[in-house]
DNA sequence: TGCTTAATGAGAATTATTCTCAATAGTACC
DNA sequence: GGTACTATTGAGAATAATTCTCATTAAGCA
């Protein structure tokens, strides 16, 4: 745990956010003044991989990184996004439906097509208040 | 409806396929020999916000278009994508359950954060029986 | 203290996509 | 039939997020 990596997790702690590599730079930066962009990238990736960070996509095309609540259930979200500005809202609110849904979607695509599932994305779209008129 | 279109739409035209744009670009060759690369772009977009064509993203970082079956429920389906080699299954299993969710979800997620839901993405990863050792 | 290995920063390289712009084609109207 | 107007096209340049390269540095270790 080298000190850019700590500012890389650091710049993520805080939870709701929804950063791009840039705003993650911009924010560790500010612990680690001579941090590369290229160390953002390669640590977020490293994160990434260790499950302490995932990344998704808003369909800008920038990648955004957000810690990983690993406490499963508890953390667990989903995202709704505002076509309009972008606007992230993290939400939970049919998570319990949801988990039921994947659960037997895994084990129903796992033996019809003898995939092992490893992950899944859901996400809204629309317009946020602000963005709908 | 100019040639260029027309091969556009054509080399799209058979299902099952989830094609980028470059792989668009190959086949819309065949029949308009000198369609330019950014048409192709310029008329996936006009399909896409015509309805026609959905665009979509399995995590590497290309783009890939498909007919848009218009037969609302019907041909509705979902994608499976290996992250392995890349390989992308429709399914339709499980989708009558998940648009009884979907339902449930957009309507909840209006009246709660007020957003005008406009589409959804669900996606699963896995590793398909080629990758899975 | 010297040695091996992993991590870093800076900038170049890559790559999908978008933009620019001059040339063209199709259409309405005289 | 011919001419002005508008939308579309192709080619290549431009853009922008991400990855790669590589020389330098730092860290563990005997």
């Amino acid at each position: 745990m080298t000190p850019p990596r700590h500012a890389v997790l650091d710049a993520l702690s805080e939870r709701g956010e929804h950063l791009t590599a840039e705003e993650v730079f911009k924010k560790a930066s500010r612990r680690c003044p001579n941090i590369g962009l290229a160390t953002v990238y390669r640590t977020l990736e490293l994160l990434t991989g260790l499950g302490l960070v995932s990344k998704f996509d808003t369909g800008d095309d920038k990648a955004r990184y957000e810690f990983a609540d690993p406490a499963g259930e508890k953390g667990h979200h989903h995202h709704l996004v505002c076509s309009g500005c972008g606007k992230i809202v993290d939400y939970k609110d049919f998570i319990g439906e949801e988990m039921e849904l994947l659960r037997k979607a895994e084990q129903g695509l796992s033996k019809k097509y003898g995939f092992k599932i490893k992950s899944h994305i859901i996400q809204f779209f629309g317009l946020c208040p602000a963005c709908r008129r």
